[in-house]
DNA sequence: CTCTTGACGCCGG
DNA sequence: TCCGGCGCCAAGA
């Protein structure tokens, strides 16, 4: 897995997330079969202006540092689904079952 | 090459 | 549920 090919790989992946759907940054790695989510997060701070970074937050619901604010608001907007206090998102409901759909599917990033 | 940092994740208290 | 610690991989200085 080359460093350029993987960031596309990843920012395809965060593309093909629907609105309303969320995947946490271990999820992506996982989708993607390689690194970890401290890369995905990389990639998402570098490259992350090019894709809907909004549906990506952390395993347990929470948003990204800094940048709350706008995720949730986001987030709210597409009608995910959000915990009680609106704080977080609500992962048992949010996550995107993208990562079983994927198994049975072609690349969509050809 | 080594040390530090970062849009993270899991475990224990 | 909230807080702190350790592990994780990669980039930057």
């Amino acid at each position: 897995m080359h460093g350029q090919a993987y960031v596309e790989v990843v920012l395809c992946a965060v593309e093909q997330i629907p609105p309303g759907r969320v995947l946490s940054y271990g999820d992506v790695a996982e989708l993607v079969g390689s690194g970890g989510p401290r890369q995905v997060g990389h990639i998402m701070a570098t490259h992350g202006d090019a894709v809907p970074w909004w549906r990506v937050v952390r395993a347990d619901g929470s948003t990204a540092v800094r940048k709350e604010a706008g995720q949730l608001r986001l987030l709210a907007g597409e009608g995910c689904p959000l915990r009680p206090g609106g704080q977080r998102v609500d992962m048992a409901r949010a996550r995107w079952d993208g990562l079983v759909l994927g198994a049975a599917l072609p690349d969509p990033c050809g």
